[in-house]
RNA sequence: GGAGAGGUGGCCGAGUGGCUGAAGGCGGCGGUUUGCUAAACCGUUAUAGGGGCUAACACUUCUAUCGGGGGUUCGAAUCCCCCCCUCUCCGCCA
């Protein structure tokens, strides 16, 4: 959430800003100035009536103690009657606070000055690439196909469990995500000084509310009917909300944690798209990396986290390409966005396998976490900055597509081998 | 799920209708004292919103906030109702 007077003082840029995304500022912002003047004079108006009956209180105590018992009751009639005025006014003042609240929440973040203005993702701008696509004397396969050969993936008896969208993993192929876990949480707590946390998998609205998961985005998760409880789309929620409400001390900045957890997502739209593999899931796997920071080394912290993620591709030898996002692209929340984008030879192309978000004080406005600078008297919000690092899924079919041989076995990268205790997934054993 | 106890500022803790945004203590910050440290002493110490004054900060004034919401009352931390959470006991359970 922006800040109130931010939008009040910097119109003409929030309205440049949603230009930028690509939305209407007339439809999104419409009215704001006129919503954000009418709350204003209730308030006044009910404030100073507020006032006035406050003083009336006063002298009624005073009255009754002095025994002037009539002239205390004349004054409660007096009060009495400011009291149906003052409500009406402060109805009306709480009616355009809450207009005002809603547009405020339904603005997205401003953006860095280094993110490009664009529609879409073709006009995400690669800002470098790593590795070199494996060159096969063979056509190479896609992950679906290796996967259901080998017998580690079975995608059919997973719709007999749970419906479309969903995968089993056998054997080898479960062990593989054992490992890039392991892996990976390994790596970012042994030589990038992340903190390892095991939050709960289901967290209330107030918690994907801080994080900017609700309101707008209730049908991309899954809700619990009887409970307020959602599942959480991406550890994001739960490790960015451990700190909601708390002010931390400086000299903990900055705060870095991981955690591996799955990721519900309900996938609301994407009908048609990515049927084919474990690409697109209701439920996978993720370690994710999440930073409090202060607002000074936010950016410098983001290009760290970014590094952080790219780390585990370079170990597994994962060819990939950095994105940095455009205007259009960059989610509501973030004022910038790398994407990582690992290179799947079995469809020719670069998919997207992490996303490094710096959401400056957008979330920590909604979420109210604060610091307090050496020194200082005031209290600040943090910067929140998350990533992934990585997509256990995503990971786990760009090692079954890279490393894939003539003879349908699949390589496992040398960085896995102390964790996986073989060199070649080869087949499942029954 | 059932029964009981409780939720007050950064923390502990007083407070059963007005003079309580809230005693006292701890912690934090500033200062005095001091060879240094410690101790002692003095002062200060919430957040949000509106108005005034500002280039802005500061300052000032008002309003709200004692788990959340609603109610009674001229007036609520204090009384009533609903909800949430914590603790103890019972039940159930990996």
């Amino acid at each position: 959430m922006l800040d109130l007077a931010f939008v009040r003082d910097h119109l003409p840029a929030v309205e440049e800003m949603l230009r930028r995304r690509g939305m209407d500022p007339a439809q999104t912002l419409g009215g704001f100035r006129a919503v954000d003047e009418r709350r204003r004079q209730f308030i006044t108006q009910a404030e100073t009536l507020k006032a006035q009956r406050n003083r009336l209180s006063e002298e009624i105590a005073r009255l009754k103690k002095a025994g002037q018992n009539d002239q205390a009751a004349s004054v409660m009639e007096q009060s009495k009657s400011l009291r149906e005025q003052g409500e009406a006014l402060e109805k009306q003042a709480g009616e355009s606070d809450q207009e005002l609240k809603s547009l405020l929440a339904g603005l997205p973040n401003m953006l860095h000055q280094s993110v490009p203005t664009g529609k879409s993702a073709e006009e995400n701008v690669e800002v470098r690439r790593w590795g070199t696509p494996p060159q096969f004397s063979f056509a190479p396969k896609p992950h679906w196909e290796l996967g259901e050969q080998l017998g580690v993936l079975d995608m059919e008896r997973a719709v007999k469990l749970s419906g479309a969208r969903f995968a089993v993993y056998w054997d080898l192929g479960a062990k593989l995500e054992r490992a890039l876990a392991n892996f990976m949480l390994d790596l970012h707590t042994r030589e990038h000084g992340y903190t390892e946390v095991l939050p709960p998998y289901m967290v209330n609205s107030a918690s994907m509310y801080g994080t900017g998961q609700l309101p707008k985005f209730a049908q991309d998760s899954f809700k619990c009917e009887q409970h307020d409880l959602w599942l959480v789309p991406t550890a994001e929620v739960p490790l960015t909300n451990l700190y909601r409400e708390e002010n931390l001390e400086a000299a903990r900045l900055p705060l870095s944690l991981t955690a591996y957890t799955p990721c519900f997502r309900s996938e609301a739209g994407s009908y048609g798209k990515d049927v084919r593999g474990i690409i697109r899931q209701h439920q996978f796997q993720k370690v994710e990396l999440v930073k409090f920071t202060r607002p000074q080394e936010s950016y410098e912290q983001h290009e760290r986290l970014t590094r952080d993620a790219e780390t585990v591709l370079q170990k597994l030898g994962l060819p990939y390409r950095v994105m940095l996002l455009c205007s259009g692209d960059t989610g509501p929340s973030s004022a910038k966005t790398y994407d990582l984008e690992v290179w799947l030879p079995g469809q020719q192309l670069y998919r997207e396998i992490s996303s490094c978000s710096n959401f400056e004080a957008f979330q920590a406005r909604r979420a109210n976490i604060r610091w307090r600078p050496e020194g200082g008297k005031k209290t600040e919000f943090v910067h929140t900055l998350n990533g992934s690092g990585l997509a256990i899924g995503r990971t786990w079919l760009a090692i079954i597509e890279n490393y894939q041989q003539a003879d349908g076995s699949v390589i496992v990268p040398e960085a896995l081998r102390p964790y996986m205790g073989v060199e070649r997934i080869t087949g499942r054993k029954q």
